[in-house]
DNA sequence: AGAGTTAGGTTGATGTGTCAACCCTAGCGT
DNA sequence: ACGCTAGGGTTGACACATCAACCTAACTCT
C-alpha cells in the first residue's frame, strides 16, 4: 500500500543501508560505553572537550559551541554531571562559573577512551578502508555545508 | 591537556566530519518533519513501516522487527501515537491487537513523505552524487555486518 | 538617564528512550 | 498433571531532550 514517489530503488536502498549503520553504530557504541564504563555519549562528549581544553576547564558557552547542544540542554546535563562528580562549577573572575573535569572525570575519560577509540577503528574506519574512509570525510564536510547554506538564505528568508 | 592515544589525525577529523554530518543531517530532517507536519523521526518511521505492508496493518512485533527498537519502546511509542489518532490497535483472531494505520496517519504520511525524500535528496544523496553514495552503501553494509559478526561472537562468549 | 536589545544561563513542563520487572499464554518435557 | 521456558506485550521509574519562559548584566540608542 502507498508505494510514493519517495526515492528510487537504488537510492532507496543505500539511503537505507545508511540509516542502518547509523543507528546501529551508534547504538553499540553507546551500549559498549555505558556497560563498560558507565558513561552516556553525551557524558563523553563533554569530557573529551573538556579533556582536550587547555587546562580542563571551559565556559559554558564554549562547551556549547564545540558541542552544538542547545544550552537548555547543555545546562541540565552539567547539573546531572555535577552531581555525579564528574565535573565541577567554579566561580571565576567573570560573572559567570568555569566548568572544570573533576579528577573523577578525567580518570573516566581516560579509561574508555583508548576502548572507545579502538571499537571505531575496528567496526568503522577498518571497515571502510583509507580511501572510503577519507572520501567520506570528504564528502561529509560538503553534506555539512550544503545543509547550513541552506539553513542561513532559510532564515534570511524567514521560511 | 590529555591528548591521549586515540585516534591518529587523519581518522580524527574524517571520524568527527562524519559525527558532525550525521547530527547536522539528522536534526535538520527532523526539525523539517517537526515544524512542517508535526511528526518526530519516530512517528515517520513507524507510519513508514505501516504504509508500505499489505493492508496498512502490522503485528506490533513485526514492527519491531522492521525498526529495531526495544519492544517497550515501541509499545510505550504506540500508545502515544494512538492517542494522537495515527494508528490505532485492533483485536483480531491471534491473541495480541493488530496495529492499523488511521486516515489520519495515511494522511499525514502521503502529505509529508515527499517532503522528505526531497530533503534527503538534495542534502545527501545529490551532494554524494551517485559513485560516492553507491560506495558509502555497500561500506554501510559492511559495517553492519561487521557489528552484527561482533555481537554474536559477543553474546555466545557472554561477554 | 531611560528604554530596548542581546548574550549567557537557569528552570519547569512535557515528550521520549531505557531498563527491569511483570503478566499471560503456548509449547515442552517429565 | 506438573513445572519450565520462551514469546509477545505492558507498566513504572528514571534519565534525557526540547521548548518556552524567565533572570541578569551588559551594550546600544536617543
Amino acid at each position: 500500500m502507498s508505494k510514493g514517489p519517495w526515492l528510487d530503488d537504488d537510492e532507496q536502498k543505500a539511503w537505507r543501508s545508511y540509516l542502518l549503520m547509523q543507528r546501529t553504530l551508534e547504538t553499540h557504541l553507546e551500549r559498549h560505553l555505558q556497560r563498560d564504563f558507565g558513561l552516556s555519549k553525551s557524558d563523553f562528549e563533554i569530557l573529551v572537550n573538556l579533556s582536550e581544553s587547555e587546562h580542563g576547564r571551559m565556559r559554558a558557552f564554549e562547551l556549547g559551541r564545540s558541542t552544538q547542544w542547545e544550552k537548555s540542554r547543555l545546562s541540565h546535563h552539567l547539573s546531572r554531571m555535577e552531581k555525579r562528580g564528574l565535573i565541577r562549577k567554579e566561580a571565576c573572575e567573570s560573572r559567570y562559573p568555569e566548568i572544570v573535569i573533576t579528577e573523577d572525570g578525567l580518570a573516566a575519560i581516560r579509561e574508555c577512551a583508548p576502548a572507545h577509540a579502538a571499537r571505531v577503528r575496528e567496526f568503522f574506519v577498518d571497515v571502510f578502508g583509507p580511501e572510503r574512509f577519507a572520501m567520506l570525510g570528504e564528502a561529509a564536510d560538503e553534506v555539512v555545508e550544503a545543509v547550513g547554506k541552506h539553513c542561513e538564505t532559510d532564515c534570511a528568508l524567514g521560511s
